[in-house]
RNA sequence: UGGGGUAUCGCCAAGCGGUAAGGCAACGGUUUUUGGUACCGUUAUUCGGGGGUUCGAAUCCCUCUACCCCAUCCA
């Protein structure tokens, strides 16, 4: 955590728990159980369940169930199997944002009792068309004239029942012209006769998530309401529900994280459940899908997708995870953790000819660098089978396996040669006749035959036929729109493959390496003793060489894109007065002009400050930098300084009594306190030094202190000289004169 | 077109005025009875473009561009 540098969320936390405005931290997973969990949602496990258990807090469980609908318990089921499997734990039990109806209902009935909710009976067209378009705003309903009364007595026999689906709606009384689309009156219930999974048939109106999500939030606790970048523009609403009900703080605030996606593959619920009910994959547990269930059966572990999460970070950039950054977690994980086993997936019978006997040989489970115990017994006789892969009838540059010419050891075993090569009438080859070399064994080789590959073998007899499932991505593009874009080689399915019969008979794990071809994974739910079924979770990475076929992604010199630059609304004649003023007149360059010409505020604040001290260029330029960041955020009336006062900054500067370094701190301490700035660098004692004898030996120090710095500056690294200047400048709390520093370093290290 | 966001290497992502972190991918090399792993090394004179402020800008200001989200009685 130390040297980790933290991500914007745990940023907030972090300041939020320093500044004591919670005393623990409370974060909450608040899916709506009306799909099947994804690896989306393990990132948002981990983000949440992670913050809480970095800051000691809790993380609650939260079925985000406002909706009779859609919604269903099995999916409630599969989201607490999702959370439990990442290893986590929610706080006392799953939470339901049904549980908290009775209470959200009162706040309805607050917000009606003092005016900020109003029972609407606008049916639905019409409301879509008076609530405006982006450009335009919107017309509020003559409903919105209702009494609290009526209100009153309309919501409550909405909540009974009284009326049809549809008939009326209880909104929010905010802003029909608000630029926000979300604050144009934003519906709080609708009317639903529909059975409640949990609820049952008590409720005929249910709240809507912009009501129902900041109140439950607030119910419980929560601090910190993370949710994904859609949300951003729902922030306003959730702030206005909890302050208009001015409720009793601490209250949560709501940050928006962006979602995951990652290439080759589809995230959203809507195209998930068309894969699954179009029948293209197997079920929402199909491996081949990003869903938490088909992650899990396809193998992969919770420590991998955790280490995942982990690896891509959380920011609020739209990003596109690369699926390889997801293959690696798994093989990273699983490396340090699986037996390696030998499996021959496309079998070719090799016949020792000169081997008679039979015997077993003792192999380790782990190879060499893999710190764990454990070993079987590899049959071996005459009759054995080799991957038609590891035999060519050409040696070939670059090919390291068994061919006529090159020799190749069986892993763990001897060294063979191939004498004779058998083919069926069409040509294909169909046996390998070998010899062995006795004194090749494994371990005490003395024949000194080098080869340049071992390969994996099973011996005939005892070999197990297994059923291997091998998956690619279900996309063949990077960014699927839809099934058109589907991969037709997602799944191959090898039914004749053959493996090692340790595996079946001493299980000595459920995941495995087979050796040279990748990681694999005893599926869950086909496999038996007699029919054994694996399931391929990932392959090994290949080294370029034996890829060969290279795609050979050339890097394209991509030439830099020419941007075309828009148009500048032209400015209006007064404020081309004032630009012609401020350039011919005062000598302002062009862009501080421009920029203090269109802006009435601060031209207004400028000529102000020109008033008490004639400084026309550099109290443009701080105006026009500073002041307008100040003015970004605030009104004019909350500015603690005054343009007289930045007026005198300036001159401090002018005098060169402070340097422009200097002068942004005293600013930043102007704005916040609202001193004098003559008052400030008095009591700070800011003034600058340009004194050579003090700075020099300050110089010499930074100079003893870096060596190398120094080598590769003289090596001819002179960006270098502004990490000295700025040591330097550091060494004297800033107060250096930064040209006479400048001057002085190059001139020392020159 | 109004509002809200976002842009740093092929993909993620740190960075908050003073030497452009790290991971993945890629490419070399060493070790290796897995063409795996591990280890070592290489890969951004530049941060979406253009200006400005500053001794010094990815960081501050102006401006332009591109992409994402919002007009469900979904969440």
């Amino acid at each position: 955590m130390e040297n980790k540098s933290k991500d914007f969320l745990r940023r907030i936390v972090e300041e939020d728990l320093n500044a004591g405005k919670y005393k623990e931290v409370v974060t909450r997973f608040p899916p709506e159980p009306n799909g099947f969990p994804h690896i989306g949602h393990a990132k948002s496990i981990a983000i949440n369940f992670g913050i809480a258990k970095d800051y000691q807090g809790h993380c609650n469980l939260r079925m985000d169930d406002t909706n009779p609908t859609t919604e269903d318990t099995q999916y409630v089921e599969a989201l607490k199997d999702a959370v439990q499997w990442l290893g986590f734990e929610w706080d006392k039990n799953v939470r339901y944002t049904s549980d908290y109806f009775p209470k959200l209902y009162a706040y309805a009935i607050e917000l009606i009792k003092i005016g900020k909710a109003y029972v609407d009976s606008t049916n639905e067209e019409e409301m879509r068309e008076l609530r405006g378009t982006v450009t335009q705003a919107g017309r509020r309903s003559k409903y919105a004239q209702r009494s609290v009364e009526e209100n009153l007595e309309l919501f409550e026999k909405m909540k009974n029942g009284e009326f049809q689906e549809g008939e009326h709606v209880l909104r929010a009384k905010i802003d029909m012209a608000s630029p926000n689309m979300k604050m144009r009156d934003p519906l709080l219930y609708r009317i639903k006769h529909a059975y409640h999974f949990r609820a049952g048939d008590e409720w005929s109106v249910y709240p809507m998530y912009d009501f129902a999500h900041c109140l439950s939030d607030y119910i419980e606790g929560v601090t910190h309401s993370i949710c994904t970048l859609e949300f951003e523009n729902n922030r306003e609403i959730y702030d206005w529900v909890l302050d208009t009900l001015e409720l009793e703080p601490p209250r949560p605030y709501q940050h928006e994280f962006a979602r995951l996606n990652i290439n080759y593959t589809v995230m959203s619920k809507r195209k998930l459940l068309e894969l699954v009910e179009k029948k293209i994959v197997n079920g929402w547990d199909d491996p081949r899908l990003p869903t938490i269930a088909g992650l899990r059966r396809r193998g992969y572990t919770p420590e991998s997708i955790l280490n995942f999460c982990d690896a891509i970070g959380v920011a609020k950039a739209n990003s596109m995870v690369d699926v390889a950054q997801l293959e690696f977690a798994i093989r990273d994980d699983l490396n340090t953790k699986v037996p390696r086993v030998m499996c021959v997936m496309n079998p070719l019978k090799v016949t020792i000819t000169n081997y008679e006997d039979s015997e077993e040989i003792e192999a380790s489970y782990y190879p060499h660098d893999v710190p764990k115990e454990g070993t079987r017994k590899l049959p071996f006789s005459k009759e054995i089978y080799i991957d038609k892969s590891d035999f060519s009838q050409k040696t070939e540059k670059g090919y390291f396996r068994l061919t006529p010419e090159q020799p190749v050891r069986l892993k763990y075993a001897y060294i063979i040669s191939c004498n004779e090569v058998v083919k069926d009438d069409n040509g294909n080859v169909i046996e390998i006749k070998a010899e062995y070399y006795p004194d090749s064994k494994s371990g005490n080789d003395t024949s000194g035959i080098k080869v340049k590959s071992a390969i994996q073998w099973v011996e005939s007899n005892t070999a197990k036929q297994i059923e291997v499932r091998l998956y690619d991505r279900l996309f063949k593009t990077e960014a699927p729109e839809g099934i058109e874009d589907l991969n037709p080689n997602s799944l191959k399915i090898i039914k004749d493959a053959f493996i090692e019969p340790a595996v079946i008979s001493e299980k000595p794990d459920v995941r495995f390496q087979f050796e040279r071809e990748g990681y694999f994974y005893a599926d869950p739910v086909d496999y038996s003793d007699e029919n054994p079924v694996f399931n391929k979770i990932v392959g090994l990475k290949e080294s370029s060489s034996k890829k060969k076929k290279a795609p050979k992604k050339t890097a394209k010199p991509q030439p830099k894109k020419v941007q075309i630059d828009g148009e500048v609304v032209p400015m209006t004649v007064e404020e081309q007065a004032l630009f012609d003023n401020y350039t011919n007149e005062l000598k302002l360059n062009s862009e501080v002009a421009n920029t203090l010409a269109r802006d009435a505020q601060l031209s207004a604040f400028y000529q102000e400050a020109l008033e008490s001290v004639n400084s026309p260029v550099g109290i443009a330029n701080i105006v026009t930098n500073d002041v307008a960041r100040e003015l970004k955020q605030k009104e004019r009336s909350e500015l603690k300084y005054t343009p007289a006062q930045i007026a005198q900054l300036i001159k401090m500067v002018d005098d060169e009594l402070i340097s422009t370094k200097i002068a942004k701190q005293v600013f930043e301490e102007m704005s916040k306190s609202g001193e004098e700035p003559k008052q400030i660098v008095e009591s700070k004692g800011l003034v600058q030094i340009s004194d050579p004898a003090v700075i020099l030996p300050i110089i010499d120090e930074v100079i003893a202190k870096n060596p190398e710095n120094v080598e590769k500056f003289r090596a001819g690294n002179t960006k270098l000289l502004g990490f000295f200047v700025g040591q330097v400048l550091k060494a004297t709390k800033g107060k250096g004169n930064p040209k006479v520093v400048n001057e002085l370093v190059a001139q020392q290290l020159g």
